[in-house]
DNA sequence: TAAAAATATTTCGTATACAAAACACATATT
DNA sequence: AATATGTGTTTTGTATACGAAATATTTTTA
């Protein structure tokens, strides 16, 4: 299709009664699908099977996969094809880096520029993401926190750095699926209450200590220590 | 292909004795044509001709075209194909101030984590700059520079911020395209010289103030003022 | 039996064919 | 004359075919 569509380089609200061609429909199936964690890291997506189970051609598969290649999610290795990426260590770490430098950084343009229509948005996320963490639906308060932190930036009024914070948030999916550690830290019981009121009284220093603090929480709740699984230590696991 | 290495995700030196592949070598081609002003905004990039021009299939082509839309230098209309990209005067702004905001809020990483090495070779990149510069090598020097901008990044030694910077600093090429003002106000006679001298220092506080007056400067030096292009206004054109 | 070689099978890379949409130009209509 | 309609051409979207590389399987050999 070759469009710039299914790239989604421009935000938009969810505005789901929008007509998707064939190739973005696929596109958002196998981007949840792997931001929801049901395709694993590794995975393999053979183009072949793919065409068949979406009844297109491989062409538009190929075009899908490149797609995903752009936003993380997919690793293309030439004639070998495309798998679910498997962030390493060191690239969870930079992820969260990033996110860090653009999310605090961006914060004196959003309190300068946010307005009581988006601070509603903001807060009834908010509340949807408690709402979610009592009734111990993480997957669903991970993703509304996403949204969260993507709908801020939204109000920076800067598409560029709202695709790339899309970026990151796609992948820090996948970095928890990864590195994720089982007790499920669960960090930010408040949620983004306390990050909204300091909004609320245009309290940039504030807001950036606690946006900082607040990504390096999420970050602490990783386990970065085990070594990647993608290369077992055969020689530890059948020594005796 | 649907390999990522033309997408260059990950930074390398100037390893040019490295194969390239056939899509890869046109996709280099077409992306330098763009950014060195060869290839005008909106210029029409019909699959068919560039296809006989490179000897291979549209197949490439439009690998490539869609390659190059995800770094923000082709815009692809469905159906109606691809033209190179003529940034609107809202995205000139915002990738400057999202240069701003990633440039000077990574100085920190980049001042803790740089070396004799690097800072070696940003000397050497700012010596050439200046020297193409005394040798009114316009575009030379803007070339230096963005490579001195994403080296700078590079010692960060984050990958996805370095990628990220590196659009921004390519779409920036086609942001002067647009709004360089024909006088040429020829921003930064020193170079990056008072910067580097900043680094040395350790001056973090003044290298970012550094950075951002940079930054400004430049885009000081563009004039957004005209109105696009794109859209002539006929009736001021034809009322006589 | 285990490693190596040969062969078969799968999967990817690319060219090509054809349908459908957009475009350009000529002709008709008011 | 300006807009509208129709027709032919160009260009894009998608499926498919085939060669080539990688993977899996079998056979051979030590």
């Amino acid at each position: 299709m070759s469009n710039d569509t299914s790239v989604k380089s421009t935000p938009k609200k969810a505005d789901n009664t929008e007509k998707l061609t064939k190739d973005e429909k696929i596109y958002q199936q196998i981007y949840t699908a792997i931001v929801d964690h049901q395709l694993a890291p590794d995975t393999k997506l053979p183009e072949d099977a793919l065409a068949e189970s979406f009844n297109v051609s491989r062409t538009i598969i190929r075009k899908v996969l490149l797609d995903l290649s752009h936003e993380g999610l997919v690793t293309n290795a030439p004639k070998r094809g495309a798998r679910v990426s498997r962030p390493s260590i060191k690239e969870g770490k930079e992820v969260f880096e990033a996110r860090r430098i653009i999310e605090v950084a961006t914060l004196p343009v959003v309190i300068h520029k946010i307005n009581e229509v988006s601070l509603k948005l903001l807060k009834d996320l908010n509340n949807q993401q408690l709402a979610a963490q009592k009734a111990q639906d993480i997957k669903k308060a991970i993703r509304l926190s996403g949204e969260f932190h993507l709908e801020l930036i939204l109000t920076s009024e800067n598409d560029s750095l709202y695709d790339y914070l899309r970026k990151l948030i796609s992948r820090s999916s996948l970095i928890v699926a990864v590195f994720g550690s089982t007790q499920q830290h669960l960090p930010s019981c408040q949620g983004h209450s306390k990050l909204l009121e300091l909004i609320s009284q245009n309290d940039v220093e504030q807001s950036q200590k606690w946006m900082n603090d607040h990504l390096i929480d999420i970050e602490a709740s990783l386990d970065f220590s085990e070594p990647n699984k993608t290369n077992p230590d055969f020689k530890k696991l059948f020594s005796d």
